[in-house]
DNA sequence: CAGTTATATAAGTAAATAGTTATATTAGTG
DNA sequence: CACTAATATAACTATTTACTTATATAACTG
């Protein structure tokens, strides 16, 4: 049973707008930095230091991979965030316009 | 399915350590303000202004017997929430400390 | 090694937020 | 109606937080 203060922790880095959409976006795929960069609207600084509070929160893993930094969901432990991440709207349709495109 | 935006805002309100104390505590029976107020430890308006920000976000009702004026959970509607409410920890050893005082 | 791409960090700023103290409102009671 | 109890509101303050711009680091490429 996790305690008050985890859990409102937990939420906390989850209740911002933008770290929710990236972790609505990791539930598809992991992503690195310019991918969801490039997806939502705002700067590569603001993603990245959000994925450092997501990171260190520890909801995300991150992996490196040559100059990329993959990003993936790390829910596993905390089966209280599981309903809320699994009911999150799917970024499908957003992630094919991009996959035109692409980062990389 | 609920947009990102009602989400997160429902989140932003449970992830503030005295909100969710306050959303543990419904979760078994409601109460009227002084419980809360004796129950955590905090001031009336502290409290009063917590309850608002809840029952304006939709989370709680609110209904007045007489002087007093109790709060319950109104979370049905919002599946969601569900299991991060439903693993609150319980808060039954704090309730019945109190139940030999009782505000009223 | 010089240039480029991907990402992180630092520093500053504006806005949001929780808590406090003081006061208002509403209802019950003698 | 005066008094008290329960609750709400207002005004203020200190802290937190998201975002921006500028700069640093790290890896790849010719």
């Amino acid at each position: 049973m996790p305690t008050i203060d985890e859990v409102s922790d937990s939420l906390k880095l989850l209740s911002d707008k933008t770290r929710l959409t990236i972790m609505a976006l990791l539930r598809h795929k992991e992503m690195c930095v310019c991918d969801i960069v490039d997806l939502l609207n705002t700067t590569q600084p603001n993603i990245s230091q959000h994925l450092k509070k997501l990171r260190t929160g520890g909801l995300i893993n991150e992996t490196r991979r040559s100059q990329w930094i993959y990003y993936s969901l790390n829910v596993d432990d905390k089966p209280y965030l599981k309903q809320v991440i699994d009911q999150l709207p799917s970024m499908q349709d957003q992630i094919n316009e991009l996959k035109s495109q692409g980062c990389n």
